[in-house]
DNA sequence: TTGAAAGCGCTAACAT
DNA sequence: ATGTTAGCGCTTTCAA
């Protein structure tokens, strides 16, 4: 049996209470007792036990955590962020990886919820009413990172995708392409649509007429560029210039191009969405919108904790800035 | 207050040990009565305390992972994999970064153990003579994955490292280059000593002495490869091929060349190690060392499964094979 | 400043 | 097949 509270309070001569005190860092404590009771949790080697201070407390100091897939460079990222701050407030994380599939995710939140979690973090691209039913209905605080439900009625955190994506496009008509193409995944989320919705916008500003044979509508990965590279080189009189929904997609598409003797950008340009590592890790380096993922992670934390803390605020969805960074695979304007 | 198991009970006139025996699925309880529970179950909205259960059973249904940075693409991949073996077996996992700093390892170890894990999984380059004690006298099972301690006492899933770097440096030789350049970090550990060994004996077995201007200690990242690849243009009459200890270092490694003007691989060949998703994401692909690191994970998370099941285990360590994959980063031989 | 005692929600003998 | 009853190790009033 290990060492608990009790053993301790009985060694050194004081309560149960007095330890829990001590060891809580209550300051109704005389620094002599103190002393004394530090000394013989250290002389016995005695450690706390969270599950049992849990289960008194009905406080775990663990927040869950629903990731699509860690081993994606985007959202690995963003776990960093979530798990830094996690770390500087005290609170440990439970992943697990949900794959975007419904029934996977509907039931790690009830285990998360199951494992009595202080919060939750949740990441996933289509969010449908179960799921919004489910996270209102919570026990606990919810936030999203990097994902929107449809009501936006859960707390958030977020950049603006559409005008993200209207930026971007608007940046390669400016540079002399009236209709950019753009390659995306066939994902039926919210985030896909506002992305779409910012090129549908510029096209629309610069040609009034969106030609839907320019909208290429695969998967997102790193091959689907690949070959969406090879699909814009068989379009008649394509337009020079590819937008692409991921930095991974457009690095696939630099490639599919390269592979095919286009120079990028002086035949063709390609931007990108995200800014992973990923951006400067190609030649030419990938001209993109800088989506800080590490700060979303981060901030949705923060906004756990604040929500954790019944803290009030202010606005329960938050927006972060993003920017739009040329590098080397558009042409300098 | 939420429901308990207790009112599940006095709602379907039963005990408390009915209900937890149909919860956790023991097969003494007659089919009525199951039924009658689980209706009540429903009804109520029953949702089991997993902590309450953990403090009554000892047990948690839950890892620790302490990972070095899991917004690196190598250890997100190994997180996977731990990941989908824990879903398996019903295990969650505890995450946490620890930056590979000695003193947050070693908290993280302790703050793993409060929470009272079932089993611990480790990953860290540098496994000092403390790690090894705190991780010895644990009372839980611990395997680490892609970490060798230098006692190899703990339990541990690797590959050859040795072998896999020998044969990588050999095959450059092979291609011609008597003394091919190695690219690694500065980094004081065993996984990177066998490397380093790998790589000598290759080198010996072909010119009998290793000129230490060829082996360039630096970082493990993508920048000091580009970096690295400016010093080997500034060693005089350098030799033209070059292993690298990772991926990342690789890639950097062959954009740096590039810049430069170098043809990869006609002017010089690139290996790296690893075969992260990066290898085939760049143009040459990459030649590399095939360290399969979802499967390090998901053998590590069965292998500490087996002894949390208390199952006797033949081999503590084990190596899993690793391959030689050659792509375009090297001539074809 | 300290202690006593009642839970927290569940599991696991042990009875019946 | 089902119920009774101790705990599991800690926090948290409430008293003193």
């Amino acid at each position: 049996m290990n060492v608990t509270i009790y053993d301790v309070a009985r060694e050194a001569n004081v309560s149960m209470a007095t330890v829990s005190r001590v060891v809580n860092g209550n300051p109704n404590v005389k620094p002599a007792t103190r002393k004394k009771v530090l000394n013989t949790i250290e002389r016995l080697g005695y450690r706390p036990n969270a599950v049992a201070r849990g289960l008194a407390s009905k406080k775990t100091t663990t927040v869950g955590v629903i990731i699509p897939d860690i081993s994606s460079i985007f959202f690995s990222e963003l776990a960093r962020g979530i798990d830094d701050i996690a770390t500087m407030y005290k609170y440990n994380i439970i992943l697990s990886n949900s794959d975007q599939n419904k029934e996977k995710e509907l039931r790690l939140i009830n285990t998360m919820f199951e494992k009595q979690v202080d919060g939750l973090i949740y990441m996933g691209a289509t969010i449908g009413e179960d799921h919004v039913q489910q996270l209102k209905t919570s026990p606990v605080p919810v936030a999203l990172a990097a994902t929107i439900d449809a009501t936006e009625t859960i707390p958030s955190v977020n950049i603006d995708y559409e005008q993200a994506a209207y930026e971007a496009t608007s940046l390669l008509i400016e540079n002399g392409t009236k209709h950019p193409i753009y390659v995306t995944g066939a994902e039926d989320s919210v985030v896909n649509e506002r992305k779409y919705a910012g090129y549908v916008k510029a096209i629309k500003e610069a040609n009034k007429e969106v030609n839907e044979e320019y909208v290429i509508k695969t998967e997102f990965s790193y091959e689907s560029g690949v070959d969406a590279a090879s699909k814009i080189l068989n379009i008649t009189d394509h337009p020079k210039a590819v937008f692409a929904a991921t930095d991974e997609i457009a690095l696939g598409v630099i490639h599919g191009l390269q592979d095919n003797g286009i120079n990028v950008p002086e035949d063709m340009e390609v931007f990108g969405f995200d800014n992973t590592r990923l951006a400067t890790m190609v030649r030419p380096t990938l001209s993109t919108v800088v989506q800080p993922m590490y700060d979303i992670g981060a901030v949705a934390m923060r906004l756990l904790t604040k929500f954790m803390n019944k803290e009030t605020v202010e606005d329960q969805n938050v927006v972060l800035p993003h920017q739009i960074v040329k590098r080397n695979s558009t042409k300098q304007s």
